[in-house]
DNA sequence: CCGGATCCCCAAGGATACTG
DNA sequence: CAGTATCCTTGGGGATCCGG
């Protein structure tokens, strides 16, 4: 799948690779899962270290707001790729973390690196 | 790649994945240039069958505008991964197709595929 | 400390009419 | 046939204030 493919090969494979049996495409929900200004640098910061609070994610990704880590980090949990783990301590106390449906996204990642490695200047 | 890792050795691997040597992410901008309501299925449509003309695009992309077409081309073209070759004839004539940088985001398509049949359902 | 509730802005998306 | 030009709508992104 790394070397130059022609386009042959290519229209060849296409169909199974971005196509499923039932005509549905499986790659647009996933760049609209992915989609929305903060939610990859809040996944890398996950990646990085993990679990975070609240408190530190809106430290590393400065300058959010609260309103916009909220939103991201619920869709994201809504979709289960992140895991929030709420402790009821007096200061409250929520950690985040990528559950594994998170953590499988990386090969996604590392071809789009490997792409963006060839292509982005 | 493929099979399921552990927590640990995602941590151990990432870094070198999703952030490049100059402390940027190259995940970012991949997403965004696929970002538009539009941009994946005429990609699709251009996998299946290349040349297409316009008119032959807007016919498969039903029910989007010559606007929302023209603009989600220009865009393609601009990122470099769709080649426009307009012929001077009466009536006009343009045909659109993939370059070599659009054909080469397959394995990225792959990955995502792969991760969609995993968790879409 | 971790958000919820409101209100605002603007760019992306889109409908419609027109043209070389 | 392959677009342009124009105007309109919508919702994602954000600032600010409030609460358990």
């Amino acid at each position: 799948m790394n070397q130059t493919m022609t386009y042959e090969d290519f229209q060849r494979r296409v169909s199974s690779v971005i196509l499923t049996e039932n005509g549905n495409c499986p790659v647009t929900p996933v760049i609209q899962m992915l989609q929305g200004k903060w939610k990859l640098q809040i996944i890398y910061e996950l990646c990085i270290q993990s679990p975070m609070r609240f408190g530190e994610l809106k430290k590393m990704l400065t300058p959010i707001t609260n309103t916009m880590l909220t939103n991201a980090l619920k869709e994201l949990e809504g979709d289960g790729l992140v895991h929030r783990e709420q402790y009821n301590e007096i200061p409250p106390r929520v950690e985040y973390s990528l559950t594994e449906k998170g953590r499988d996204l990386l090969p996604v990642f590392y071809a789009i690196s490997q792409w963006g490695m060839k292509y982005i200047p």
